[in-house]
DNA sequence: TAGGCCATCTGGTCCT
DNA sequence: AGGACCAGATGGCCTA
């Protein structure tokens, strides 16, 4: 396993689209559409030339014929990459706070996304696994074979596991059912009732 | 230099 | 219809 100890790559949008790579736009002419840092970026390294090349994306098939897109179009496109950079900005937003949360050893490496999304599983799995130990210790009339709600809980994982055909980690239901009462919760904050 | 990880673009599909 | 979500493609950066 390789260390990820570097600071933050950020690349700069690619804001082309409209020209067709090598059709005579050269690197940089499109029409910018606002101010670079808009809708409340961060500043981003600069690298709209890349797009005029095809870096980073598709490539498209082919032009659809001379001239490419309508302006219509290209400006949707251009839209739409900006949502979903926002969208994978608050996403790595959000593994950057499971990252916070959870403890691993590395402290001093920044966690990749798969090593934390594996962590956190792991995390979530062991710290279930203590509180309903300890809880079903500490119930009266629990004597026997063992804690009868670990039982239970481990029954559900297995019937889970099978239900996904053994490829999906059991736990994964579990922390989502909790996550839909917290969102129903919110929501209920929200709205005042 | 190869491999891992990542950011970005893009078109398709799903959802509201 | 428009936005969210997803997955493939591509290239940059970094480390061993």
């Amino acid at each position: 396993m390789k260390t990820k100890n570097r600071p933050p790559r950020r690349r700069a949008p690619v804001q082309h689209t409209e020209a067709t790579p090598g059709e005579g736009t050269p690197e940089g002419s499109l029409p910018n559409p606002g101010p670079e840092p808009s809708k409340g970026l961060r500043s981003r390294p600069a690298r709209a030339a890349a797009g005029a090349r095809g870096e980073g994306g598709r490539r498209r098939p082919g032009p659809s014929g001379p001239g490419g897109r309508r302006d219509s179009s290209i400006q949707r496109r251009l839209e739409s990459n900006e949502r979903e950079r926002q969208r994978m900005h608050k996403l790595n937003n959000a593994f950057q706070a499971l990252r916070e949360v959870i403890p691993h050893v590395r402290a001093d490496k920044k966690l990749s996304k798969i090593e934390t999304l594996t962590l956190a599983k792991n995390y979530i799995k062991s710290l279930t696994a203590t509180i309903l130990t300890m809880s079903s210790s500490r119930l009266p009339g629990l004597e026997g074979p063992g804690p009868k709600l670990y039982q239970h809980y481990q029954q559900q994982q297995q019937q889970q596991q099978q239900a996904a055909g053994g490829t999906l980690g059991a736990t994964e239901a579990q922390p989502q059912g909790h996550l839909q009462r917290y969102s129903t919760q919110i929501h209920s904050f929200r709205e005042g009732t």
